[in-house]
DNA sequence: GCAAAAGTGTTGTCCTTACACCCATGC
DNA sequence: GCATGGGTGTAAGGACAACACTTTTGC
């Protein structure tokens, strides 16, 4: 039996580690899936992009670190935000070891306003970005997998999308999302036979064509029907 | 800018934690999903449970770190292992900070010989674990969650069974697992028209009614028939 | 009036579910 | 021979995929 005194003592001889948090913030405009990044502060880097992070502080866990990077650079507390995984190569930070747990957050990119810190921080259409700082290629990949798995199974789209949005925009959040052509009969009755959409009885405006019916998500619906099915299926 | 020596400079004055990894090895017998545990050596948890754990040594990375605990403990390599989860809080542990990144894995019970070190080592029922020391309650629970998602979308039940087994093996399985009862026929129909069962001409023996069946998984045939489908259901 | 996208139904196919009887083995 | 679980088929209902024409707006 370890007692407290020797508890402590074991635990000051493990190993540390700096840990950091970065954060890969989806965002949906101009019907694509955007990536907010940040070029780079290390000259070994020069030129490359990357994620928002920070280094974890000393009585702050990693979801209060991630929810503080967010914050910082995008003003907003309340957002999406989950663990994706947790990347600890030894080498795979420059300067030494630096371990890292990837954060992934949706936001609509027109309701956040950017907090510009000399980093040229922006927008970035995913499939067009090329090279990446540390492993942040891979970490974007990750992340992106992660992403078209998890808007087929939670209704997470919505947070992409303004408030009030119309069934042609939600269909483009998910073609862009998974990189496929849906059927548009098909995508709307089967967002409609869901229930969870509200009817604003308001109409697309200053649109080119005829307008589109504005609807809201409703996520009291939503928690009620949820489904909590078994399947099988692989 | 930053150059090299700016940067080592300022990683170095990030604070830095200990970092762990811990097991949930999880293993199937007597139709009941187990779980490794062993007693808690620190005298504040006394008698509680608690996963297969140790440090992060300096130069290794998580999965290695996971991968050797995993082998210490049960002699094996090659087995299913995967990261679930980072916990952080910063009063987990009562020595002090400690981050641990979670590991799930899944194995037979009986292919594996405990290598049991004064710690009382050993298989528990998952649903009857009471008491854990640390987080590890919390631990069980998201591990426990993520096991019932994944066993539905890829064909890791197989791991907790012999190469040969029978399709009630199987199905005793997923009982346990998802914790509900499932047709027989049904289930049997389910495994047939996906293909990946090899009939091994073999049967059960000595069982007191008629024997059934041994099946193999044909990994092969998984890899090559597995579905890329796109379902948005939530 | 023309371009551009919204809105709308039906049919066939497939998958899932529910359900009952005979068979092979150990004892 | 009896207890125990293995093995099998069918019918109904629900979900999904494919597919074309009319409507409304801006210009």
């Amino acid at each position: 039996m370890i007692d407290e005194k020797d508890a402590i003592a074991l635990v000051s001889k493990y190993p540390t580690v700096p840990l950091t948090v970065d954060c890969v913030i989806f965002g949906f405009d101009e019907n694509s899936l955007k990536v907010l990044l940040i070029k780079s502060d290390l000259a070994q880097f020069q030129g490359k992009l990357s994620f928002l992070g920070d280094n974890v502080h000393v009585h702050e866990d990693l979801d209060t670190a991630a929810n503080r990077v967010l914050k910082e650079r995008t003003g907003m507390n309340d957002v999406f935000l989950e663990q994706v995984h947790t990347f600890s190569k030894p080498d795979r930070h420059p300067a030494g070891r630096v371990v890292t747990t990837v954060y992934a957050s949706l936001l609509n990119s027109k309701h956040h306003e950017l907090i510009i810190q000399d980093n040229e921080l922006k927008w970035h259409v995913v499939n067009q970005i090329s090279e990446m700082a540390f492993d942040h290629q891979q970490i974007l990949e990750v992340c992106t997998k992660w992403l078209q798995k998890k808007v087929q199974e939670q209704p997470l789209a919505f947070n992409l999308l303004p408030t009030k949005f119309s069934l042609r925009a939600l269909q483009n959040v998910y073609e862009a999302i998974l990189d496929i052509k849906l059927d548009r009969r098909n995508f709307r009755k089967k967002f409609a036979s869901m229930g969870f959409l509200n009817d604003t009885n308001e109409m697309e405006t200053h649109v080119t064509h005829r307008p589109g019916k504005l609807y809201t998500f409703d996520f009291e619906q939503y928690q009620q029907k949820k489904k909590h099915f078994i399947s099988i299926d692989f």
